[in-house]
RNA sequence: GAGCCGUUAGCUCAAUUGGCAGAGCAGCUGACUCUUAAUCAGUAGGUUGUAGGUUCGAUUCCUACACGGCUCACCA
């Protein structure tokens, strides 16, 4: 380990302390209160003169004078001021944190609560003793610490400094506690399926590969629950769900990531009408609890959960926003032409895609996503864009499913589940053909989910929730790295 | 994957036409018993992302590469 000067001149207090016969790793703290609770009952904690010992880490500057001293420390609860004065905490404890207590070490104080002169709520320190030094320097004071890649490759260090960052978090950890609540009041019983998956399926999407040395054989990660969680069904359980990661092998931008997390249920004997019922309740359920309300801010849109949401047609709104209604253009062909002559495809807007039911995907995305703002279902979509969903008894073109946008984002995909294991294996079957034609990101064929239906599923209601992009809306956050931990960064040379 | 922009001290940022690489914060030394962006005096700190090229001379111009940001494309 290469130490530069700031590093090496705090490595010298920490030996210092070390010939002092102090060890400043000790194992454990003596700590009797948490800074939180001492500031909640200030008053009565200094009226008493109750001896108290706080510990956290060193926060902002600190101000030494020749015979007194301040500076603030936080644990998590909450921070205060520390207070040495020569008189009163005597030489040793003045000298001992003047000469080897930088910004950031984590300490352990006792004393006595006492305000300043300013009325400062602080604690006057008697005793001081060295926790965890920090070798590492702070950054810079008022700017902190702004370079976003830092941030990211050292999350811990973003934590620290931008301590409103940590709420964000909480709030996450909130969403998703309520969102268990909900669904477990409900009677879905929370499970686990396999992350590694010899046939990955649930989703139009890239996978990782790996590969499991004893048994010779390559494993993907899954890129949804979706067929696990409906064997379940299969297998009599009523109402299950997962909340879990989901790998997939594609680009990162502001609103997706590499891995990220998804809340998948089914419900038997549902169709995706009571799907909606449930997905406008759980969120009410959820912004409720996380916001304290039902209308939240996001990026300066006012956002409102309390009525039902809008529904709207996947093919009346394209009609509404384009003029084309692509029912009346059923192939590639004609359906492009009709962009050609609605001069559409200017400027690159709107590109020419594969298949008809990409290309009417294609419009939807360009001219219609972006103005749902409000939480809005997108309804029907074309079979060969979901073919694990039923067909729509008045369209069989199209199926029972939808999508939940919020902020023009996609929030939310269900659909009555596709229980009809022949119909199932025609749709595997085009897929196949879809995969030979080119397209990577085509459903594999899986017998053993065919066979699983030939077993008979109820009708069933499944729904999947973008849990990342949920917790944006919650915490007004503008991409998706800003509510995971450690999103995925390209690794560094050296 | 494409376009544009960026990378200078621990952090936040300057550097004129290509001409001695600077400041603030933090640090170090000293003064100071009610500070809170403490103050005052002094001081140290650099492979200017990496590798080449042009040039008497490159942080500056050129090429390649690495990493990142923004926008677009793909995806949920």
């Amino acid at each position: 380990m290469e130490l530069n000067e700031l590093q090496t001149q705090r490595l010298a207090k920490l030996e210092r302390l070390r010939e002092a016969g102090t060890e400043p790793f000790p194992t454990r703290s003596q700590r009797t209160h948490r800074i939180g609770e001492v500031l909640a009952a200030f008053d009565e904690l200094e009226a008493s003169a109750t001896p108290l010992t706080l510990a956290g880490r060193i926060i902002g500057a600190r101000r030494v004078m020749g015979k007194l001293a301040f500076a603030h420390i936080s644990d998590g609860s909450g921070q205060i001021q520390l207070w040495f004065s020569l008189g009163e905490s005597g030489e040793d404890v003045f000298a001992t944190f003047r000469d080897t207590v930088d910004t950031f070490d984590i300490v352990e104080v006792q004393g006595v609560l006492r305000r300043t002169k300013r009325g400062e709520e602080s604690i006057l320190v008697q005793r001081l003793r060295m926790l965890a030094k920090a070798l590492n320097p702070p950054p810079e004071k008022w700017e902190g610490l702004k370079d976003v890649e830092e941030r990211l490759r050292q999350r811990y260090l973003d934590l620290i400094v931008n301590e409103d960052r940590r709420a964000i978090f909480r709030a996450r950890a909130e969403a998703i506690r309520s969102m268990r609540g909900y669904l477990d009041g409900r009677g879905f019983v929370e499970v686990e399926t396999p992350i590694l998956q010899p046939i990955y399926g649930g989703a139009a999407a890239r996978p990782f590969v790996t590969h499991h040395n004893q048994l010779d054989q390559d494993l993907y990660m899954r890129i949804a629950s979706e067929l696990y969680l409906k064997r379940l069904i299969v297998g009599g359980f009523e109402g299950v769900y997962e909340i879990g990661k989901n790998f997939r092998n594609e680009g990162v931008d502001r609103s997706h990531n590499t891995e990220f997390t998804v809340m998948e249920c089914y419900l038997a004997y549902a169709d995706y009408e009571d799907i909606m019922r449930l997905v406008e309740e759980m969120f009410r359920s959820i912004v409720q609890q996380v916001t304290g309300g039902l209308q939240l801010t996001y990026q300066g849109q006012q956002i409102d959960f309390a009525p039902a949401w809008q529904r709207v047609g996947l093919i009346e709104s394209i009609a509404e926003q384009t003029g084309i209604d692509v029912m009346e253009h059923p192939t590639q062909e004609s359906l492009w032409a009709a962009i050609q002559a609605a001069d559409l495809h200017q400027g690159g807007k709107v590109e020419r895609k594969a298949s008809w039911a990409k290309q009417v995907d294609e419009l939807f995305s360009t001219f219609v996503e972006p103005l749902l703002v409000q939480p809005t279902f997108v309804l029907e979509y074309p079979v060969e864009l979901s073919p694990l969903a039923k067909r729509s008894p008045a369209n069989p073109r199209l199926t029972e499913r939808f999508e939940g946008f919020i902020a023009g984002m996609e929030i939310a995909n269900a659909f009555t589940e596709l229980n009809d294991p022949l119909d199932q294996e025609q749709r595997f079957l085009e897929q196949g053909r879809a995969y030979s034609a080119g397209d990577d990101e085509a459903h594999q064929m899986d017998l053993d989910y065919l066979h699983a239906l030939m077993y008979g599923m109820p009708p069933t209601g499944g729904l999947g929730v973008g849990i990342d992009r949920m917790v944006m809306i919650l915490t007004d956050q503008p991409t998706i790295r800003e509510v995971i931990f450690f999103p995925h960064l390209r690794a560094r040379e050296t």
